[in-house]
DNA sequence: TGTACATCAGTGAACGCGCGTTCACTGATGTAC
DNA sequence: TGTACATCAGTGAACGCGCGTTCACTGATGTAC
């Protein structure tokens, strides 16, 4: 049989379990919100985070075995987030006659609503560790493959097959990033324009691709 | 009349003030060195540069106010080289038939030749100061401005007019300079494939653009 | 030319500070019976 | 149910370290005459 306590463990409600699992989001959160400040990961002391989530400095180590172990969490939490936004962006590419404006504009709403996150993606992308850099890569060619794959299958149901669908997805998701570092350094006006300017630019690349894929098969 | 030294001086031989200058470039050259190693300017310690250099910390101050007057410098050089190269890169486009493959060529061969530089201005745009950014953006939109001129005046000599010159010189740079990131990254086996993906996917823009300007012709 | 004085790039020692990490601890929560 | 013991998240004090910056200095270079 089991004890009072041992009930409440086995319903999840383990007060010891809980408050630590609270406050190992909290050292987590503490991070997010000074990395949200322009800082880098690498920048944060251990006192930082831990004054930042209300702890004594030593208690970090009940939770984490250093700050690089607290940066994997961060990672994991940054690749969640980056994967679930992508998907949706690339659910719009599905069922919109103009795919590549809807789904940007998904991703840009994205963005400018949680900038945190990827501000702190496109700084440890080149200023991250080797880890924080391979996490990001691997996020980035998983989006880009799915495009593809989407671009082909689209561009054969429309009767216009692209040019080396992975090459073309390539170049539509380095502007996009591109743009995305730019859309979070402009102003809430510029924004807008910026998103357009964009569209433009994703269209040249789609017709661009067409346009290679038409000529080759002329060619054979 | 003049003094012996005083001559000497006016000849630019001033043992003193030439040996000031040469620390200073030591000091700037060190700064260089340990930015070339995969670090992050403001993770630079004074200490740290005075050690590369070969100085008691404080001999620092001899030459700049602080780290972030060091920084300036640093922008002014970066700046500068920067600026060497992407000229270079767009007189290959004055000249040549295929003229994007000869210019992505041209400004490969430069940065893999001198990566630290790059790798630096790709780190600081993200992550640098305002400073850092600021500067690194103002080059890039003047090589952009130029390149916008570049293929507005091309598109024109060829009958192939491009659509909105600016916003397809951005594009093909924010694919140049991702392709540069990714290029630092890669082994040198892996970077000859890159160089050739980001001819296609500039032909891509390039043809995009052209379309677009022929079907708004055709609508007037 | 030689001499007496001024300049100033670079030094060595010292400072106070925030850091990561350790230690022995406290007291609330959990367990056994 | 109540009691006696075990666990363990979080604490407070202390450590040694590298940091930026200051100070008084040294001695080579430069200047005046």
């Amino acid at each position: 049989m089991y004890t009072r306590t041992q009930m409440r463990m086995g319903q999840g409600m383990s007060t010891r379990t809980d408050k630590k699992q609270q406050t190992r989001q909290n050292l987590i959160d503490a991070a997010l919100l000074l990395l949200s400040q322009q800082r880098s990961f690498d920048s944060l002391s251990l006192r930082e985070v831990t004054r930042e989530a209300g702890l004594a400095p030593n208690a970090f180590y009940r939770h984490f075995d250093d700050m690089a172990d607290l940066g994997l969490a961060l990672v994991d939490v940054a690749g969640q987030t980056l994967r679930t936004v992508m998907r949706e962006a690339r659910l719009k590419i599905e069922s919109s006659e103009s795919a590549i404006e809807t789904s940007i504009a998904a991703f840009f709403d994205h963005v400018v609503r949680e900038p945190q996150l990827f501000h702190m993606l496109l700084r440890e992308q080149v200023s991250g560790s080797e880890t924080w850099r391979r996490a990001i890569r691997t996020e980035i060619r998983y989006f880009t493959n799915e495009l593809a794959d989407d671009l082909e299958r689209l561009g054969a149901a429309k009767g216009r097959p692209v040019h080396d669908p992975l090459n073309t997805a390539n170049a539509m998701v380095s502007i996009t990033f591109n743009g995305v570092g730019n859309a979070l350094a402009a102003s809430d006006d510029d924004r807008q324009a910026l998103a357009s300017r964009l569209t433009l630019q994703l269209r040249m690349i789609l017709l661009g691709s067409e346009r290679i894929a038409r000529s080759q098969k002329q060619q054979r």
